[in-house]
DNA sequence: CCCCCCCC
């Protein structure tokens, strides 16, 4: 079989033409410069009518050459390359990314005829181009921002691990060759496939994400006060990231030496040096310093996005105080002149190849045209879903702070002290997970009014089940202006704070800890609970078995602090003997009793408002509004409340009632059950009842 | 050129 070459692509090439998608045979690999861990491989590639020599292969390609992969003769498609232009006006082009279509057994030797392209006027006469890849030169100014290469397959769109969507551009194939070569052969299943990186898994998401990408964000991460005096603002993505430019869909462009106004982000690579991008500063870092072996200094560094990507900027010493203090989280900024080198994988959340640094010649100017530079691209997993995600996957998160411990000092293996806080995030999953945040975060924290917290990039643990942490690179931001966070907090106001929650993350404080005093309500009169002098408290397993509703209900004062029952003057006035006032309006408030039993015994309790409400998962003004409205629904609140299992933590007393003397059990707290807790008590109680 | 991501 015969691969068809694509006739005038080395012509192109050889003029700075950007040609997309060209299909060549190399005829000879030569490493250039002095040997070293990574050498440097020049290609000479051929169309079957011109062979160019200034072809080289991106480091990142050498296996296919040292696993003999690639060697002469051999066809390949060039699925990513970058022309660049030499001071001397000649242009070399650096391969990407490959895809060997064709091995040289296959193909059984040279093609053609080819005769070197120079730049001795050879190819003042262009050859027609094949059907296969139609060459035409775009005049330079054509080139529209952030699209300063022709758009190829596979190389930078998103892959990896990282859970979060990826506002990247859609991957644009516009390469017109359909069936490819490499369909038919027997190569396709060795490791031929040169590209490193998966292909096509763009399709997979951008668009199943939250709304939030789509949607002007305006967010205040903690660690940046200056986003208190400017806040985020974006102007909305384009709805659609799959939708393609006009202009990248051309199969070719010139390549400009003046490059476009804007680069794209997902597009900065080491082999092109001449480029501006326009970002976002997402993620800045305080200063840092260091000392070992190599010397010592100081760093910052910050996260940069734009609409087709992130990636990390890291800048040292001189650069620090150059650029610290001008550097601003949320702010957008005109970057260029940096220094592009291979991301360490192993530090990095982000998902681009790269990492910059910054250096002496370095530019970063403020930007005021923000139009289209996203903000924060949040993919925010369900907390429910969290069971479902493994240990250490990076994760975006949103909920509810249903409650949240004081910060406290830990001392770290390493001796290092350090700050940390844990909170309790709620959202309509229903679901709790615990998250700490560590340092400034865990100290400046306040859970007062119960925020909405959102995380970018928190570690999912399996401590206590699942639970996460803040990393140096999550955004933490309070009560964040996007729709995700409206919509929790009217989740949460409305009925979500009645829930009876149950948290992934099992600590010691809630449920499992030495501080629960666990007994069987057989126990309340074995024990004589509740006659001593202070009252006894204890938690245990029960079923509710019965809920009165009768009297459930009050009508009480409606100032904050005043739980008083309210007089119906019948006038449109309710009266508050302990205020001492006539209100026109009342709360509802929930006084329960409830009947509860484990396999021992049985048990009359007492639940105030906030128990009550857990019990039956409806607020008390809920609840009143439906009394007063529905009555069969109304009716069933209570009927779907009986026959559940929770765990109580109670207070018994002894009361004197009408002459006579019993123990009122009053529920304090009223806790989700898991099966394991539930295991645990059960085998508890059988040891007991044996002994 | 850093690379700390911690504790129960």
């Amino acid at each position: 079989m015969s691969v068809r070459l694509t006739e005038g692509a080395v012509e192109a090439l050889f003029k700075g033409v950007e040609v997309n998608n060209p299909m060549l045979q190399l005829l000879s690999i030569r490493q250039i410069g002095a040997p070293s861990a990574s050498p440097r491989f020049r290609l000479m590639m051929s169309d079957g009518q011109h062979s160019l020599s200034s072809v080289i292969l991106a480091t990142q390609l050498n296996y296919l050459i040292e696993q003999n992969l690639l060697v002469p003769n051999c066809v390949c498609l060039l699925k990513k390359i970058i022309i660049n232009t030499l001071a001397d006006g000649r242009h070399v082009v650096i391969v990407m990314d490959l895809e060997i279509l064709q091995s040289a057994e296959e193909t059984g030797g040279k093609i053609g005829n080819p005769t070197p392209c120079s730049a001795d006027g050879k190819n003042s006469s262009p050859k027609k181009v094949s059907s296969s890849t139609s060459v035409s030169a775009s005049p330079p100014s054509a080139a529209v921002p952030g699209t300063s290469y022709s758009s190829s397959n596979t190389a930078f769109s998103a892959s990896g691990g990282r859970g979060r969507g990826f506002t990247g551009k859609a991957p644009v194939n516009a390469s017109p060759m359909k069936a490819s070569p490499m369909k038919a052969s027997p190569m396709k299943a060795s490791p031929m496939k040169a590209s490193p990186m998966k292909a096509s898994p763009m399709k997979a998401s951008p668009m199943k994400t939250s709304p939030m990408k789509a949607s002007p964000m305006k967010a205040s991460p903690m660690k940046a006060s200056p986003m208190k005096a400017s806040p985020m603002k974006a102007s909305p993505m384009k709805a659609s990231p799959m939708k393609a430019s006009p202009m990248k869909a051309s199969p070719m462009k010139a390549n400009s030496a003046s490059p476009a106004k804007a680069m794209s982000i997902a597009n900065l690579n080491p082999y092109q040096s001449k480029w501006t991008i326009r970002a976002r500063v997402t993620n800045k870092s305080n200063i840092r310093t260091w000392s070992n072996s190599r010397g010592e200094g100081k760093l910052f560094s910050f996260e940069i996005v734009d609409e087709s990507g992130e990636i990390k900027i890291t800048a040292f010493n001189n650069e620090v105080d150059k650029f610290f203090s001008l550097v601003e989280q949320g702010k957008v900024y005109y970057i260029s002149k940096a220094t592009l080198k291979a991301a360490n994988k192993q530090y990095t959340t982000l998902k681009h190849e790269y990492e910059m640094t910054l250096h002496a010649n370095s530019s970063i100017v403020p930007c005021d045209d923000i139009q289209g530079v996203p903000t924060l691209n949040c993919d925010f997993v369900p907390i429910a879903e969290l069971e479902n995600r493994d240990k250490d996957a990076i994760i975006d998160l949103i909920g509810v702070c249903k409650s949240a411990e004081d910060v406290s000092r830990i001392t770290t293996k390493s001796s290092r002290e350090v700050s940390k806080r844990e909170l309790s995030l709620i959202d309509t999953t229903g679901k709790v997970v615990t998250v700490t945040l560590w340092g400034d975060e865990a100290e400046k924290f306040d859970s007062s009014g119960q925020p909405v917290v959102a995380i970018k990039g928190a570690r999912l643990s399996d401590f206590g089940g699942r639970s996460l942490s803040a990393l140096f690179s999550s955004t933490v931001m309070v009560n964040p202006d996007i729709p995700e966070a409206f919509r929790l907090r009217a989740w949460y106001d409305k009925e979500g704070y009645a829930l009876d929650s149950q948290s992934l993350t099992e600590t010691r404080s809630s449920v499992s800890g030495s501080r629960m005093n666990w007994k069987m309500l057989s126990d309340v009169k074995s024990e004589s609970m509740g006659h001593g002098e202070k009252a006894d408290y204890f938690s245990c397993i029960a079923t509710v078995v019965y809920i009165r509703k009768e009297n459930c209900l009050y009508q009480a004062c409606p100032s904050a602090d005043c739980n008083k029952k309210v007089i119906d003057q019948q006038n449109g006035l309710y009266r508050c003997e302990k205020c001492n006032r006539d209100f026109p309006n009342f709360k509802y408030r929930l006084l329960l009793s409830a009947n509860l039993a484990d396999f021992g015994d049985n048990q009359w309790v007492t639940c105030f408002q906030e128990t009550a409400e857990v019990l039956l998962g409806h607020s008390a003004e809920a609840l009143g509004q439906l009394r007063d409205t529905d009555e069969d629904a109304f009716d069933e609140v209570f009927q779907k409340a009986t026959f559940r299992t929770h765990i109580f933590k109670n207070r018994a007393k002894l009361e004197t009632y009408n002459d006579e003397c019993r123990v009122k059990v009053t529920v304090l707290e009223v806790l989700p059950v898991n099966h394991r807790e539930y295991s645990r008590r059960l085998l508890s109680n059988i040891h007991k009842l044996a002994s």
